[in-house]
DNA sequence: CTCTACTGCAACCAATGGGTTGCAGTAGCC
DNA sequence: GGCTACTGCAACCCATTGGTTGCAGTAGAG
C-alpha cells in the first residue's frame, strides 16, 4: 500500500452505508440486488458504493450466473491496518524523543 | 474504540490535506498559523481540519503562551489499526470457512 | 420462446464539506 | 501602553457526493 493511497482508502471507509455493505459482505458473498433488499437504499446507490470499494481493493466482484456477487477482501484491510499502526508508532516515538530533549539539561543533539 | 466510531474516524483520515497536517504534527507540535504558512491553504481551513481531527482524538491541542500548539496522537491511530486488523481477519476466516463448506461433499453443518 | 429478474448507464437533486474572506478578540513583545 | 501576531467566529462559494428515478440491455428459469 503506497502512502498516497491512504487518504483514498480511508475515504472509502469513511461512510456508514459502505460499512453496512462491508459488514454484510464480510459474512459471505452477496449480489447488489440482495444488498439493496437488506439495506434502506436503492440498488443504484449500492452499485456506486460497491464501485468505490472495488476501486480501493476492499471488495472483489465475480459474475456468478445471472448475477454478480461481491465479497469483502480482508487482506486489503489488514494492509491498511499495518500501515496505520506503523505511522502511529512513529508519532509516539518522535514525541517521546522531543520530550526527552526538552527535559534533558544539555540540548545539543551532537553530544 | 466503539464500532460505530469507525466511519467517523476513517472519514477524518479520508482527506489529503488532513494527512498533510497530521504528517507535520507527527514530527512535532505546531500552531495553526505555522501550519498555514507551511501548507497552501488558509489558516481558517487549517483550523477546521484541526477541529475535525481533535473531535476524533487524532490530535490534541494545548495553549502555550500566545499560541495554541497541536500534536498528532499515535495511540488513537494504533487503536484504529487494531480494530481494522481484527475485522479484516474476521472476513478472511469466514471466507475460508465458506470455501471449505462449498468443497466438502457433506454440506450439513450439524455433522 | 417467453418471462422474469438482475445488471449497467444517465440524468438529476439536495446536502455536505473543503475553501475563502472579513472582522473581532486577546495575549505576548518592546 | 501600544504594537504585533495569533486565535475564534461568521458568512459565503462552489465542487463533490450520496441518493433518487427511469430506462435499456441481458441472461437464466419454466
Amino acid at each position: 500500500m503506497t502512502a498516497s493511497a491512504l487518504p483514498v482508502v480511508c475515504a472509502a471507509l469513511g461512510d456508514a452505508t459502505r460499512w453496512e455493505i462491508l459488514t454484510r459482505l464480510g459474512e459471505g458473498p452477496m449480489s447488489a440486488s440482495a444488498l439493496a433488499r437488506a439495506l434502506p437504499v436503492s440498488r443504484q446507490a449500492i452499485g456506486k458504493h460497491l464501485e468505490v470499494l472495488r476501486e480501493v481493493g476492499l471488495v472483489e466482484s465475480e459474475r456468478r450466473g445471472r448475477e454478480v456477487v461481491h465479497l469483502a477482501v480482508g487482506a486489503r484491510l489488514g494492509a491498511l491496518a499495518r500501515e496505520l499502526d506503523r505511522i502511529g508508532r512513529d508519532w509516539e516515538t518522535r514525541l517521546l524523543r522531543i520530550k526527552e530533549l526538552a527535559e534533558r539539561p544539555g540540548p545539543d543533539p551532537a553530544t
